[in-house]
RNA sequence: GGGAGGAUUCCCGAGUGGCUAAAGGGGGCAGACUGUAAAUCUGUUGUCGGACGACUACGGUGGUUCGAAUCCACCUCCUCCCA
């Protein structure tokens, strides 16, 4: 194990917050001295099994500190999904069925060993022993807190101060993922700010259970490719961890430049003092679009491999840097799209493609300059083409014609 | 239990009998600019057709009317107020 120090220097790396840092020194000097890995926990509601750089945020931070040695308790909340966790929301989520929990648990799975490593992780479902608790227990955990403490929660107050519903289930969601820590003994437990208040109920309790209290490890809120909404799926602005190489590379090469040492900081697994020399690069003047592209690539070849992230970094190079035709593109023949007189109906071409979904939009396209048969623009419609020919449809979309 | 209001195109949201494929904003796409990107500016944003045009569309079903997103009835869902 790395001395304690250089531990917590790696845990912190781009942490928002830790509660309580003295607390975590002492758990680590425990930890090495007795050779005893810590418990790490983060609790997952198996809602959502398209992982991404967001969701990655707090699962590569439990692979970092895994790399230390320690050991992580992944938390499928299949009980409390009945509920909803109601953080950030500003509704009663619809609670999930059973089947509906363990289906997406299981997709949940499979994502997750993308990032974490197999062997220091055990994955467990809090219904083992929340679905068990009676009725007494419930009471007596219930008891260790108090109404007015669980409605100072942001989101509670706000729905309550704007008349909106609240199940009284909802009330147990803080006290049950506290009762989570509280099963598996968890030393820390990470999570986004955003659940400030679960984990920090976590602590209460646990020492209400007479155990000692977990360490909160806060992770910032990743921002999504716009800069600016957080990232997720809906609002559009998310890299998915199972994007294809090409395309995963061209969305982290559109963040803004502001965003690339957070990025770096949230979303490799470089040591800070790596980090730390690309922050100085850029303070010299570089320019950003190349320390963006190291960036881009370290993020494909998290998870796609060394190799697979080279040539993405070659064809974004070769067709955005350099404006050139990408090595390898499809084809299509164009036969059927041609008429007697040799001119082939582009507008086909292009939906056939993909390139547009409805020939209107493949006619704006063309009407809007955003078309060309061999770099130069087209202005027509129907237009006479020769085998090996290449058609660009925007930045980033080629097809070779061939006239079998 | 009683009362009031709402459901519009990808999203928010205007529209209250023909001039409405439907204002405005967001988002998307394209173009210009640029050291990638962001920002900015311009255009565009239902489908089919190279234009004129046709078709489909305003929660659901039926109706009134020459004509309905707009009026009426019923239904579904949502919200608010009083108790």
């Amino acid at each position: 194990m790395l001395p304690v120090d250089e531990q917590i220097q790696i845990i912190a790396k781009g942490a928002a917050e830790i509660i309580d840092p003295e607390e975590l020194k002492k758990k680590l000097l425990v930890s090495k001295d007795k050779g005893k890995p810590l418990i790490v926990k983060l609790g997952l509601d198996p809602t959502a099994p398209d992982l991404h750089l967001g969701h990655a945020v707090v699962l590569r931070k439990i692979r970092q500190i895994q790399e230390l040695g320690h050991r992580a308790v992944i938390i499928l909340g299949d009980f409390t999904a009945m509920i909803g966790d109601p953080s950030g929301r500003s509704k009663t989520r619809k609670p999930l069925t059973h089947g509906e929990t363990l289906e997406n648990a299981a997709t949940y799975k499979d994502q997750l060993f993308r990032i974490l490593m197999p062997e220091r992780t055990e994955i467990r479902f809090n219904s083992q022993w929340l679905s068990k608790m009676d009725l007494a227990s419930l009471l007596e955990l219930a008891g260790k807190t108090t109404v007015a403490r669980i409605l100072e929660r942001d989101d509670f107050k706000s729905r309550l101060d704007s008349n909106l519903t609240i199940g009284l289930h909802e009330l147990f969601y803080p006290l049950m993922q506290a009762y989570d820590s509280v099963a598996i003994r968890a030393d820390i437990e990470i999570g986004g700010t955003d659940q400030r208040f679960n984990i920090l109920m976590g602590r209460d309790i646990q020492k209400h259970y007479g155990l000692e209290s977990q360490v909160a490890l806060f992770m910032p809120i990743l921002e999504g490719t716009d800069g600016v909404e957080k990232m997720s799926k809906s609002l559009g602005n998310s890299i998915g961890i199972d994007e294809e190489p090409n395309t995963m590379f061209e969305k982290v090469m559109t963040i803004p430049d502001n965003l690339i040492i957070r990025y770096f900081q949230l979303c490799t697994d470089l040591h800070p003092d790596e980090v730390d020399q690309y922050r100085e690069r850029l303070d010299r003047g570089e320019n950003p679009r190349d320390i963006k592209a190291c960036l881009a690539h370290e993020i494909v070849r998290l998870y796609h491999g060394g190799d697979a992230a080279d040539s993405a970094m070659d064809h974004f190079n070769t067709v955005f840097r350099d404006r050139q035709y990408p090595r390898d593109m499809m084809s299509l023949d164009t036969a059927p799209f041609t008429d007697d007189q040799g001119n082939t109906d582009l507008v086909r071409v292009l939906v056939q493609a993909g390139f547009t979904s409805s020939s209107s939009e493949a006619r704006r396209l063309i009407l809007q300059d955003g078309v060309r048969l061999n770099s130069e623009r087209v202005d027509r419609f129907r237009i006479p083409v020769r085998d090996g020919d290449v058609i660009q449809a925007g930045k980033k979309h080629f097809v070779r014609l061939n006239k079998a």
